[in-house]
DNA sequence: CGGGACTCCTGCCAGC
DNA sequence: TGCTGGCAGGAGTCCC
């Protein structure tokens, strides 16, 4: 499940592909994914050139030259891969050009492909289809429904205890909740925000505002200090989420608490649900 | 307004 | 054995 991590992984695995180059054509195999792709979307993209990629929370954006940027999020199982006609053999374009195989632009869940001037080709598969994309002006991306309202991002600047002790004031939702709120914290999923809370010992039920500052300081660190960590290991991998050029990510070894059966220190690891997620936590680890 | 439930979607797997 | 129901989850939307 792309988060944070995940997303920075794919888009710095895409920049080399794409920018600099520019759009000969784009294939939609359907009206759309979670949302219908915007009015004139393949048309609008045709012939523009890339200029830079960025991320926003879990969204990748891609800066256009004619000032438009595709917006994309990759949902719970987006991917895309690349496909390099020109690729000298054992690379994933001889694999990926066998039939219907995932990515190779003709399998059922194959909903979005990205021709380049070059003749690569960009494939995005998502096979629950929660993706999205859109296509926006650079002047409408602060008001965009997406991204207006969207938090801090863990890793930057703005983010602190400090910054937590007050979005988290008088908050009675517990803890897990408001980490994974989107409006406050930018970019966590289930996985970092389960990680986050063991690794801060912190029981993930607790009310948001009844957090210490002291607790909150360390709940901070974890929370710069996991995605940090995971970014470096090019991401987890679970099942759905794969890099660009479809090595895994290598953060999944280092996970201690998240579909484990017990805690790094041996106790037994309990299972909730909290707003529809699987949280896992150590009850004595946690409190 | 805050918080929780529901919804979208498909693949997978436990259980009957 | 084969079907079915439940589960997985990002995030918008709806309701209390």
């Amino acid at each position: 499940m792309p988060e944070l991590p995940e997303v920075e992984t794919v888009m710095r695995g895409l920049g080399p592909i794409l920018v600099g180059r520019s759009i000969a054509a784009v294939e939609l195999r359907r009206a759309g994914l979670r949302f219908p792709f915007p009015a004139g979307f393949a048309a609008r993209l045709k012939g523009r050139r890339v200029v830079s990629l960025q991320r926003r929370a879990k969204y990748i954006l891609v800066n256009l030259d004619d000032g438009h940027c595709l917006l994309v999020h990759l949902g719970m199982t987006g991917r895309f891969t690349v496909l390099d006609e020109n690729a000298p053999p054992n690379n994933l374009g001889e694999f990926y050009y066998e039939q219907g195989a995932v990515g190779a632009g003709s399998g059922p869940h194959d909903h979005v492909v990205f021709l380049l001037d070059n003749g690569v080709r960009v494939v995005y598969t998502d096979h629950r289809r929660f993706g999205v994309m859109d296509l926006l002006h650079e002047n409408e991306m602060a008001g965009h429904k997406l991204l207006k309202g969207i938090g801090v991002e863990p890793l930057g600047n703005e983010f602190s205890a400090d910054f937590l002790a007050a979005r988290f004031r008088k908050k009675s939702a517990p803890l897990k909740a408001a980490l994974l709120d989107q409006r406050i914290i930018a970019g966590l999923g289930n996985i970092y925000a389960t990680e986050i809370l063991y690794r801060s010992g912190i029981h993930p039920e607790t009310p948001a505002g009844e957090i210490s500052l002291p607790r909150l300081s360390k709940l901070a660190a974890e929370t710069k200090a996991v995605p940090k960590q995971a970014i470096a290991m090019n991401g987890t991998s679970i099942s759905d989420f794969r890099r660009v050029d479809d090595k895994s990510g290598g953060f999944q070894n280092f996970l201690q608490i998240y579909q484990k059966d017990t805690c790094p220190k041996g106790h037994e690891v309990k299972k909730i649900k909290q707003g529809g997620r699987g949280t896992f936590f150590c009850p004595v680890c946690q409190k």
